[in-house]
RNA sequence: GGUCUAGUAGCUCAGUUGGAUAGAGCAACAGCCUUCUAAGCUGUGGGUCACAGGUUCGAAUCCUGUCUAGAUCACCA
C-alpha cells in the first residue's frame, strides 16, 4: 500500500480516538517534508485544530505520539510550529529502494482496468511552407505528451493531419507556374540575399560564442585557422588582446562582440551560398525548364516555401500599385490579380480540374518529401496521417445535413453560417457562398471521421494558443449537430515561439528554420566535444551518431522544459549552452553512471541482487531515494496536466542531486563492501529513472560522451 | 472596444488541492581535477513575486480593481 495514503488513514483514525470527531478528508494535508527540515512527511495540523480545540503545538504532539506507536515504519518524529515532521526507518527507504529495483516499469501503469482510447493530434503542417521553429515545439509537445499518456496506461494513437488544400496551398503553386523556369527562380535566389544575409546573421549568432572560442584558442596556440575571414580574425584577436587580463576574457570577448556587428563580416556562409546559386546558374541557364528540387538542390518544402514568399512579394507589388491608383487598402488586397487567381485555382482544384490537381499532386509531394526528412531527424512519427484534402468534403457534407436540419442559417449570398450568440460568441462561416469550404468545415469532418475511425474516447489536439477561438467554436459546433464525444475534445494549447528580438516573422526574414536549427545544434555538439577532447577515442560513425544524440537532446529539453501553456522565449545562444540545467547536463549523468558500472563490473564488483537493510546511508542517499519516490507520482501529474515540462524539471532535480551525491560520496573506491554496492545499486536506479524519464520526453541518452 | 492568457533575480525559467526562511540555470565574482568522466561540484552577491485593496491562523498561489504585454474577435489557415 501507498505509504502516504496510510499516514492519511491513521491521521484520520488518530484524530477519531484522541478527539472522537471525524474530520473531512481533505483536511488531512500529508506533504513531503522541506529540505530544510529533519523529517521524511510533514502533516500541517493548522487545519486540525478546528477538532482538537488545542493549540497548534500540543496537537502535533498528540497525533505524532499516536502515529508513532500505530505506524510501524515510523521511526520518530518532530514539531515545529504547526508542522509535525515524521520521520521513517532507513531500512523503509532501504527496501522501497529495492522494491524500485524489482519493477521493470516503474513508475508506469500496465494493466488498466478501462484504458482510454485517445488521439493525438500534433504537427498538422501547412504543404506551402517548411517547418519552423514554432512547428517544432509543436511536435516535440505532441511525441512527448502522447507518451506521457501510455505511462498511465491508456491507448494512444499519434495521429497527424495535413493541410494540403487550400488557398495558401494556391498561391504557391500559381507563383511556381508564373516564376519557376530555372533563371527566373536563380535570379530571383540572388536578388533576395538581403533574406539571406538576415538568416546568416542568426546563424552566425547561434554560433558566436564557439566561434570566437576557436579563433582565440588556436591563436594561444600559435596556429592560424585557415578557414576563418581574415580581416575578422584580425578583429577578434585584436579585441582578445585588450580583454585577456580579464578572469573570462573569451565571455568578456562575446559580450563586446555582440554589440558589435563585426561577425557579420564573417560573410563566408552568404559567399558559399551565391558561389552556388551562380555556379547552378551557369550549369543550368540553357535548359528551358522549371525548377524542381532535384535541379534546385533543395529539400522540396523549402523550394515550395520560395514560390509562397515571391507570390507575397508580387501580391505586395499589386496592391500597392492599385493603392497608389486610388484604391483603399482592403479594395486593393481584394481585387488584385495575383489574388484573383488563386482564388480561381482553388475552385478549380475543388471541382476536380484535371491541371490544377496535376500541378497541386506534383508539388505537395515535393512538400511531404521534405517533411518525412525533418520529421525522421527530429525523431517523432504518427501512427496515422490524414490530409485534408481526403476529409474536407464530409465536413462539407456534416455543414449541409446541419442547414437541412435547422442548425444553420444561410445568408442571401449562399454562405451559410452558425449562429452562436446564444454561448455568448459570435456568428461563424462554415462555407463560402461559392460553395468552397473554410479551415473549420474541413476539421469538422476530421473530427468526425477520426471518433469513428479508433472508437476514441478522447481527442487532443496540440495546436498553438492563437487558435483558442476556433477550438471553442468547433466543440460548440460539433456538439450542436449532436456527437456525444464534442465534449472529449481537448485543445492542448501552446504559447507561441519567440526570439529574443521578438516574434517571429517569415516576412522579415527573422523566422528560425528548423533543419538549419537542427544541422546547428549538431554542429555545436561537434564544436562542443571537441574542444573539450571528450570524443577523441571514437570511430567517425560512433562519434557522429553521439553529437546528434547530444545536439538533439539539447535542443529538445531546451523546449520542452518550458511550460506548454506559456509563451517562450528562444535564445539561440542559450539553447546551444550544455552546461546548468540542460539536456547534455543530464545525458552527461547518465553516461557518468554507465561508466561507473562498467567500471565496477571490471574491477569484480557487480550490482547485488539485495541490499542490507542495516547499513547506515546519508542524508544525500536519502534524498535521492526519496527524489526515486516521487516518480511515479510525477508522471501522473505530467500525464493529467499534459506537461512534459514537469518531467523536465523532475529529471532535473534527480540529475542535480546526484551529481552532488557523486561529487562527495566514493563508490568503487569504498572500504565497506556493503556501502560501495549500496550505492553503486543506487547509481543503476537513478540511470534507469534518467533514461525512462528522457525517453518520455523523446530525448536519447548515449552510453558515454 | 469585447473575450482570453500572462507579468516572480540583469536574462531564461521553476514554484496549485493556500503552508515553514520564494528556488534553479545563465551572466558576474571566488574556489575544487596525482582519486570512480570538471559537459561536474562548492561558495558570494542579486527579490516591494507588476501595483492597490480584500478573503484568513497563513497569499507568489484565491477574489476585485488598476497598469503593462500578447493572442483572438476574417468568405486566412
Amino acid at each position: 500500500m501507498d505509504i502516504e495514503f496510510k499516514l492519511k488513514k491513521t491521521v484520520l483514525e488518530a484524530i477519531e480516538k484522541l478527539y472522537r470527531q471525524t474530520v473531512d478528508e481533505k483536511s488531512v494535508q500529508i506533504q513531503k517534508t522541506r529540505k530544510d527540515f529533519e523529517g521524511d512527511f510533514t502533516l500541517v495540523v493548522f487545519p486540525l485544530l478546528r477538532v482538537s480545540k488545542k493549540p497548534p503545538e500540543q496537537t502535533a504532539e498528540e497525533i505524532g505520539n499516536y502515529l508513532k506507536e500505530n505506524v510501524s515504519e515510523i521511526h520518530e518524529y518532530n514539531v515545529i510550529k504547526g508542522f509535525l515532521n515524521l520521520s521513517f526507518d532507513k531500512s523503509f527507504w532501504i527496501s522501497y529502494l529495492e522494491s524500485v529495483a524489482q519493477d521493470d516499469h516503474f513508475g508506469f501503469i500496465s494493466n488498466k482496468e478501462n484504458p482510454k482510447t485517445i488521439l493525438i493530434e500534433y504537427s498538422s503542417p501547412n504543404t506551402n511552407k517548411p517547418l519552423h521553429l514554432g512547428h517544432v515545439r509543436n511536435n516535440l509537445l505532441g511525441y512527448s505528451v502522447a507518451k506521457l499518456l501510455e505511462t498511465q496506461g491508456d491507448k494512444v494513437y499519434k495521429v497527424n493531419l495535413v493541410n494540403d488544400r487550400g488557398i495558401h496551398i494556391c498561391k504557391s503553386m500559381l507563383a511556381w507556374q508564373k516564376w519557376g523556369d530555372i533563371n527566373s527562380y536563380l535570379d530571383w535566389c540572388i536578388n533576395n540575399t538581403d533574406e539571406i544575409v538576415e538568416k546568416i546573421r542568426t546563424l552566425v549568432k547561434q554560433n558566436i560564442f564557439n566561434y570566437c572560442k576557436r579563433i582565440v584558442l588556436s591563436y594561444k596556440n600559435g596556429n592560424i585557422g585557415r578557414s576563418i575571414d581574415e580581416n575578422y580574425k584580425q578583429e577578434v584577436i585584436g579585441l582578445y588582446e585588450k580583454t585577456k587580463s580579464n578572469k573570462n576574457p573569451i565571455n568578456q570577448l562575446v559580450n563586446i562582440l555582440e554589440n558589435h556587428e563585426i561577425y557579420l563580416k564573417d560573410s563566408k556562409n552568404y559567399k558559399l551560398l551565391k558561389r552556388r546559386i551562380d555556379k547552378q546558374k551557369r550549369e543550368l541557364e540553357f535548359r528551358n525548364e522549371k525548377i524542381e528540387p532535384k535541379t534546385s538542390g533543395k529539400k522540396g518544402d523549402h523550394l515550395v516555401g520560395d514560390f509562397y514568399v515571391k507570390f507575397d512579394q508580387e501580391y505586395k507589388k499589386q496592391i500597392g500599385s492599385l493603392i497608389s491608383e486610388g484604391l483603399t487598402e482592403d479594395e486593393a488586397k481584394q481585387t488584385a490579380p495575383l489574388i484573383l487567381e488563386a482564388q480561381k485555382m482553388l475552385i478549380d482544384w475543388e471541382a476536380g480540374d484535371k491541371k490544377t490537381r496535376e500541378l497541386w499532386k506534383k508539388m505537395n509531394s515535393w512538400v511531404l518529401e521534405g517533411f518525412d526528412v525533418t520529421y525522421k531527424k527530429l525523431g517523432v512519427d504518427f501512427d496515422k496521417v490524414y490530409f485534408e484534402s481526403d476529409t474536407y468534403k464530409l465536413g462539407k457534407k456534416l455543414v449541409l445535413e446541419g442547414l437541412e436540419k435547422g442548425m444553420f442559417f444561410k445568408k442571401e449570398d449562399g454562405s451559410v453560417w452558425a449562429d452562436l450568440t446564444d454561448e455568448g460568441l459570435d456568428q461563424k462561416i462554415l462555407l463560402r457562398s461559392d460553395g468552397t469550404s473554410v479551415y473549420m468545415t474541413q476539421d469538422l469532418g476530421t473530427a468526425h471521421q477520426r471518433f469513428s475511425d479508433y472508437n476514441a474516447t478522447e481527442a487532443i489536439y496540440v495546436v498553438g494558443n492563437e487558435q483558442n477561438y476556433h477550438f471553442q467554436v468547433l466543440k460548440i459546433v460539433l456538439a450542436k449537430l449532436g456527437f456525444e464525444w464534442a465534449e472529449n475534445l481537448y485543445h492542448l494549447s501552446y504559447g507561441m515561439v519567440e526570439l529574443p528580438e521578438g516574434k517571429m516573422k517569415s516576412r522579415e526574414g527573422t523566422v528560425v528554420d528548423a533543419d538549419d536549427l537542427l544541422e546547428e545544434m549538431t554542429r555545436t555538439a561537434d564544436e562542443m566535444s571537441r574542444e573539450l577532447g571528450k570524443l577523441d577515442d571514437f570511430s567517425n560513425e560512433e562519434r557522429k551518431k553521439i553529437i546528434e544524440t547530444i545536439g538533439l537532446g539539447a535542443l529538445k529539453y531546451f523546449i520542452l522544459k518550458v511550460d506548454p501553456k506559456k509563451t517562450m522565449t528562444f535564445d539561440p545562444k542559450e539553447s546551444i549552452d550544455f552546461n546548468g540545467n540542460t539536456g547534455p547536463f543530464i545525458q552527461y549523468t547518465y553516461a557518468r553512471i554507465q561508466s561507473l558500472i562498467k567500471k565496477a563490473h571490471s574491477n569484480g564488483l557487480d550490482i547485488p541482487v539485495g541490499l542490507n537493510s542495516k547499513i547506515n546511508i546519508s542524508g544525500k542517499e536519502l534524498q535521492l531515494i526519496k527524489l526515486i519516490h516521487t516518480y511515479p507520482e510525477v508522471l501522473a501529474e505530467a500525464a493529467t496536466d499534459y506537461s512534459p515540462a514537469q518531467i523536465a524539471n523532475y529529471i532535473y532535480d534527480l540529475a542535480k542531486e546526484f551529481n552532488q551525491f557523486y561529487h562527495d560520496h566514493p563508490i568503487l573506491s569504498e572500504s565497506n563492501r556493503s556501502i560501495s554496492e549500496f550505492r553503486l545499486y543506487l547509481s543503476k536506479e537513478v540511470s534507469k529513472i534518467i533514461k525512462s524519464s528522457m525517453g518520455l520526453l523523446g530525448i536519447q541518452v548515449p552510453e558515454r560522451m
